[in-house]
DNA sequence: GTGAAAGCGCTAACAA
DNA sequence: TTGTTAGCGCTTTCAC
């Protein structure tokens, strides 16, 4: 008899309905309701009907956790989150850590914060309770540290893209200087002085590097009073074409732009391409190689997101393995791919 | 004493590794292994490093499963598999589905098949023997008929974008040969005749649907002799240029181009704008509506991604309430959005 | 600070 | 075809 063994309410989760329950009701015993319910054969039809019927009607749901306890297998998840699915240089990373988690045998469990921190903490600390082995975040944190009470229940916690800030973390980020470095080195050297920086929110570490590269090579050419150029906050696209036109109503407009990120890139263009004819239109650099970017003759710093999630994966399940490792931070190089957008002279 | 029980290796996971071999080695309580392990608090910062060594020496994984039941929370989760995570299409859909999960409180598991049947039969399998409360997948399978053994097992499966084949299950698709049609009737009422099809897969219900619907309405405005401008297989980017190269090769070259998805509108641009100048640019009309057709002015059939994905979800939370509820197939509503490459003229 | 015992809800082996 | 008996590996009381 285990109806003794019911009564116990201790934890008053989502169902109380168990199969003990559900075999009780049905009149059959344990092993012969976990059949049903597991969809093994060589039970008598009605059997089945009638322990399927008091399932339904308990509104029985089996518990996985059990079920795979049971029988021995192991569910090992990795969880990621990124700031917004549809962000195609995220969408490329995921693939790239679905890749490695594959290999891994291991399942990917992804979500979006839709860059906000709040969100954010609330799925690291869903990662952390349903017992993912590892978390691979693009943090929208300005401060991380809290990511420590997660590292120290045993979560193996890697931050991509954006490098971990007031923890020792492993991370894999881009070489964003280098990138916001080469853009401006880039277009000088085509013979352009004024140019514009159209950047993402300035808390971004990322967008912090890459404007620290542009006004670097800027004030190593000498160029003076660049700064009333840099915009900052275009982080979405209708946001970004307020700026772009605002800067394309100066009464000395820049002659050439660099795109902070894919967002950016597509509002300049969107702007450029509605006011300038071809022959006319002021060079531009975006980041991130995004599919479109050939079709629109698009230059662009670019890098491998897909492997930047690879790494980050990797680097995870190092961490798994061994622990008591050093934190470790890799740092992923960027190129200029020209495709005309970036070697247009100034045009007035 | 627990050492009598450990040598219980019938099944040889991954791991014999467990809590109480970390206690024993270590010399202490499970429950203080536990502690140690689980990241609670009042231990001996001494006994902690022994049973953390130990732990690292062994190579302890802790068992997710078990950790979970023990607790008594329950970690449901939802399976997604997806054709391809870069693609626009299925990223907006995944994230229908992972808003609509949110709410009912499931985690997300997501994994890409690249549209090859025997990855997607795999991963299915694999979202049943994790216990995945339901499995919401774009097959790509001729034959759905494998899934039946998955739902016998209790499993909740949903079809999206692309409708069961040779199976009863829900699913949420779009009004594909609407679109279809849409695109034929819009560019024939421009005086175009010369239309050509750019499609994917054959084999995709999709194509076949928008093919269907794009033939009916060519025939019904009595054009003769356009099967010859229908293309198939133009699934990636690259093949879908070769294809347009070629069509617009022939003697009497198409004056538009209905792009079946959008790889391949993306492919028509590309050939498009490389080979003509603006207003000599035969018209066209792509499918999908991805964030890069306002900047290139391309009129696409239109359709709402995240929410079929929402809907896929609340299709398989509704059966998940009640597993006795006859299939159900929602068709989605498609639309015409203008903007300018679709309104051209025919110019040769 | 540490430990013993008692399950969590399910499945596996072995009977009957 | 059905039932009984043991656990799966962990966390949770509640003692010490």
């Amino acid at each position: 008899m285990w109806e003794s063994e019911i009564t116990d309410n201790r934890r008053m989760t989502h169902t109380n309905v168990t199969l003990a329950r559900v075999a009780i009701a049905a009149g059959v015993s344990l092993k012969t309701a976990s059949r049903v319910l597991a969809g093994e054969p060589h039970v008598a039809p009605q059997t089945r009907e009638r322990v399927l019927k008091e399932a339904r009607v308990l509104g029985y749901r089996r518990n996985a956790a059990a079920s795979l306890l049971a029988s021995g297998q192991q569910a090992d998840a990795i969880s990621v989150i990124i700031g917004d699915m549809t962000n195609p240089f995220y969408a490329a990373m995921a693939q790239g850590i679905e890749e490695s988690a594959r290999e891994h045998r291991m399942i990917l469990s992804l979500s979006s914060s839709g860059e906000d921190p709040d969100t954010e903490w609330e799925l690291a600390k869903g990662a952390a309770r349903q017992r993912s082995r590892a978390l691979i975040v693009v943090s929208s944190m300005e401060d991380n540290s809290q990511y420590l009470d997660l590292v120290r229940t045993g979560l193996t916690v890697v931050f991509v893209d954006r490098e971990p800030r007031a923890i020792q973390a492993d991370s894999v980020v881009l070489d964003n200087e280098a990138g916001g470095r080469l853009a401006a080195t880039h277009l000088l050297e085509h013979g352009h002085t004024r140019i514009s920086y159209v950047g993402d929110y300035e808390w971004l570490p990322t967008q912090q590097a890459r404007l620290a590269g542009f006004s670097d090579a800027m004030s190593e050419a000498g160029i003076s009073n660049w700064e009333h150029l840099v915009r900052k906050d275009a982080h979405d696209v209708a946001r970004a074409r307020e700026i772009v036109r605002e800067l394309l109503d100066l009464e000395a407009p820049p002659t050439a732009f660099v795109g902070g990120n894919n967002r950016s890139a597509l509002a300049i263009l969107h702007e450029v391409h509605s006011r300038y004819p071809v022959g006319r239109r002021p060079a531009m650099i975006g980041f991130d190689d995004v599919e479109w970017a050939g079709v629109l003759g698009l230059s662009v710093i670019s890098h491998d997101s897909r492997d930047m999630g690879r790494q980050a994966a990797d680097l995870a399940f190092a961490r798994i393995e061994d622990p008591s490792k050093e934190a470790k931070m890799i740092e992923l190089p960027v190129a200029l791919t020209e495709r005309g957008s970036g070697e247009r002279p100034p045009f007035s």
